[in-house]
DNA sequence: TATGAAAGGTTGAACCC
DNA sequence: GGGTTCAACCTTTCATA
């Protein structure tokens, strides 16, 4: 599937599944464009299979589940290695997304969760070990997400 | 419910459901953790209702969905702004994500998808118009997320 | 709070248009 | 590609300990 397959139903089906995929079923969203319940399913499974869809993650507060401290840790990576270091950087205990960036000296960001300042500690000296020269920390305060829809330059 | 209330199959439970929060039904917990199904259930409705869980988002490839270029637009907002600003720039189209950063001049971190490169001048702009001032913009070259584990320190 | 049982909804697969 | 059918599975609700 690329890009220009991606029609109204599809665009309709990703914008329903954000943000409750869990209890959105295809009969809802079928009679919602007065398709069969079986033709969202199969539609849901073709953009499954093409990674258009790449899974259904959670959306976890720490702060309720004890980890008050979130933060993102900027850091250097030699341009070679970025890509094994981010992946690397995953493993660490506390790591929750590790992002690459293309350009400029900061080229990894580390979404990083803790419970007190010596986690963190503890989280910027593994980094450093694995090979990330940690330059900046910035303590995160909130995160708002915007569901999928397709972005009409007209709006 | 509070953070101490978060016992090992609460933690089990949240493990499981990052990541195929869809397709991981509540019996196939209850299996491995060897207790009854409706245990499960009732245990993933009170961390919905008490907001450990916040949500089923979808993870999304937008590169493959039609927007190829992926990046972090950093801003400064006057600081009794930053909030309100934060939650203005959700309904920019095209913005996908905004974190408020506690300290620092690039306070309010912007996640962004566009098709090409007007399309991300125009958000730009439109980020501007709100009120707050970009300050730098970031490629993202690839993103990768980490599974909910309690991060045990003797890891 | 955990469990079990009955009813109703949801899913996936095979088949047809 | 979309639709129909059906068996298997999942979830909801409620009663029980």
């Amino acid at each position: 599937m690329r890009t220009e397959d991606l029609d109204e139903l599809d665009e309709f089906i990703l914008h329903e599944l954000q943000g409750n995929a869990r209890h959105t079923s295809a009969s809802t969203i079928a009679e919602q464009m007065d398709v069969a319940a079986s033709t969202v399913r199969n539609r849901i499974r073709q953009l499954e299979d093409c990674d258009v869809i790449r899974g259904y993650p959670l959306d976890i507060d720490y702060e309720l589940a004890g980890y008050p401290l979130h933060t993102i840790i900027l850091c250097t990576a030699p341009m070679p290695e970025r890509e094994t270091l981010a992946r690397e950087a995953l493993d660490v205990s506390g790591v929750v997304a590790v992002r690459e960036i293309m350009t400029g000296e900061q080229n990894v960001h580390v979404s990083v969760v803790g419970t007190d300042h010596d986690d963190l500690s503890r989280i910027g000296q593994d980094l450093n070990e694995l090979g990330l020269e940690v330059v900046e920390e910035e303590l995160i305060r909130n995160e708002y997400t915007q569901s999928y829809q397709r972005f009409d330059c007209s709006e």
